[in-house]
DNA sequence: TTGTAAGCGTTATCAT
DNA sequence: ATGATAACGCTTACAA
């Protein structure tokens, strides 16, 4: 199965392949008859350009890379498409890489897309590593790329950056407003940036309602439902149960959940927990699990744009865009009578 | 940042550019020396070979592409996680395009990684459509395609699927076991194979035991939770609420249960739930859902490993996969009196 | 063992 | 308006 190619269009058509080449590029100067049949003809013979080929020898590839830590959640996978639908609209093609939450494959990602010679790159880091290190000297080097959520604000380079800091005091808040004098968080990794931020807004929200010390606690737990079920087993254990559990996402949050019911505790009526980067279950469970909404599109249509701008305006300007989202309060958080 | 290329390299150590081109290709008679020093000054001048200039001219790109109908429900996420891990094994890299379930963008998403040289594609078609046409036509060309779980037994190709109707039988006769008399499908759709053989999987099982044509029904719901909770809603107005509900998948499962739970039935006592492609989620909810497991991880590297068979033997022989899964019985769906 | 040069499928520059 | 040809970066037969 031999592919045609612009040659065999120009032989079966006695002219020239730069005529051909004419024919499939607008810009330059050819005669509409000509134009026309030779774009009947390719068609009638199957001839596609062939990408590979335009791409040697060009700068551009229209071609962008997505590097995301994983996309077993929807909140990746919400984001890509987002990007997807952006870029598609501009004739470039999405090449997505998931990381495995492994930093290794993440730059093994990375450096695959460069060489294949993407326009550019969106990345979402696994966790903090010095892979920054190889990126930012990339930004350097002028070439495009855009981080995204589990950034630094300080990162000198522009990205899309959801404001956890914020978010994390309003749900904090929420939970006191409702009452609840002892609240335990239970937190992500130590080294995702995400994390510490949602500490720091969780320790505001304390802070500006003066909540006492032995009032509160930070655990450090992880990301996955196993995890919350965990450290709910050992609280209990020990007798250590807070009013409300802010969670580190709804999948802790629902782990959480499920071992309180387990063992005979009412949410919200005995304890109550609220979750983060809302997930499409959070309206589905008993309760129904308040949460943080990040907005995944707007996240990924921002990335998408400041991407293409750099590569299309050459503005290596460095862009800082930072998304608000949405606290949806429901049945688990909310205040009732024990 | 000009790159540098296998030209640089040459001019930089008097040595013309095949050898260099031969240091990087180990096939080729090279003195050991000679291929160590071009090496380390490559590396030096930070060479990195262009893959695009390499697929062109070669017919090989050891690149694959998987094009699957969305990647927001965590089967096909974790089908692909499984894919990558064999072919980043072999060397190959993996280009994931998601369609959406629109028919439209997945033939131009075949399309684009076809045009772009993949060495061969993994397609989990999104539903019945013509497309069908053009991928069989490339599968005759002996180009490498390999279909994975939403395609019919018929289709001449190699292809990885799930015994949809075996383990649909499992999941009603369980019901049926468990003493429920009354028992209504939330089927798929009507264009989706799949759902079409967990249909006669359901029929098979009702024969087998008898059950009236009175006592069960085939509704097509769909694939969202918001559409199992509308049919609920529309039986509970209707008064026509069976023993159980056997649902095409978790999520229209969860969908169902919220709604029944809302309007004061109890889940199983009342009325019993099953679901089908288990996610996670069906050990969090309360109660714990029962369901179907497919067995993604398998499917995928079963699909990866059909592939690279044809991409590296050339053996164009048709290959079928049946993979089968795990009815994994949880509380939704134990009878216990009323 | 190493070098030369043709070829992969395009685009773009320069003639005509 | 059209054609001839170099160039893109690499592999590979062939020559040396």
């Amino acid at each position: 199965m031999k592919r045609t190619t612009i040659k065999d269009v120009a032989r079966e058509l006695n002219v020239s392949i730069s005529s051909v080449s004419r024919a499939f590029n607008d810009k330059y100067d050819i005669r509409k008859e000509t134009r026309e049949l030779i774009l009947r003809t390719a068609e009638e013979m199957g001839y596609i350009p062939n990408p590979i080929a335009k791409k040697l020898g060009q700068s551009k590839t229209f071609n962008v890379g997505v590097v995301v830590p994983e996309f077993v959640n929807e909140f990746y996978a919400e984001v890509i498409i987002a990007i997807q639908e952006v870029f598609l609209s501009k004739g470039y093609q999405v090449l997505v890489m998931q990381s495995d939450e492994n930093p290794d494959l993440e730059l093994k990602n990375v450096k695959t897309l460069i060489h294949n010679m993407v326009d550019g790159l969106i990345i979402a880091p696994t966790t903090e590593s010095n892979n920054m290190d190889y990126y930012l000297k990339q930004v350097k080097n002028d070439y495009p790329i855009v981080f995204m959520s589990r950034v630094e604000q300080s990162v000198p380079a522009s990205k899309v950056l959801f404001n956890n800091q914020k978010w994390s005091f309003f749900a904090t808040e929420h939970l006191i407003s409702q009452g609840y004098k002892k609240i335990y968080h239970l937190a992500g990794h130590k080294n995702l940036c995400v994390s510490n931020e949602r500490i720091k807004g969780f320790r505001k929200a304390l802070n500006k309602h003066k909540i006492a010390k032995e009032n509160y606690k930070i655990i450090e737990t992880g990301l996955l439902a196993k995890e919350g079920i965990e450290v709910i087993e050992d609280l209990i254990y020990q007798h250590d149960l807070p009013d409300a559990f802010y969670c580190e996402n709804d999948l802790v949050a629902m782990g959480a959940i499920k071992k309180l019911k387990d063992n005979g505790y009412r949410v919200p009526e005995d304890i109550a927990v609220i979750g983060f980067t809302e997930t499409r279950m959070a309206e589905l469970v008993t309760p129904q699990l308040s949460s943080v909404k990040q907005p995944t599109f707007e996240m990924g249509k921002s990335a998408a744009k400041l991407l293409i701008k750099q590569i299309e305006n050459d503005s290596f300007e460095q862009e800082t865009i930072v998304l608000n989202g949405e606290l949806n309060i429901r049945k688990s958080s909310i205040r009732s009578e024990k």
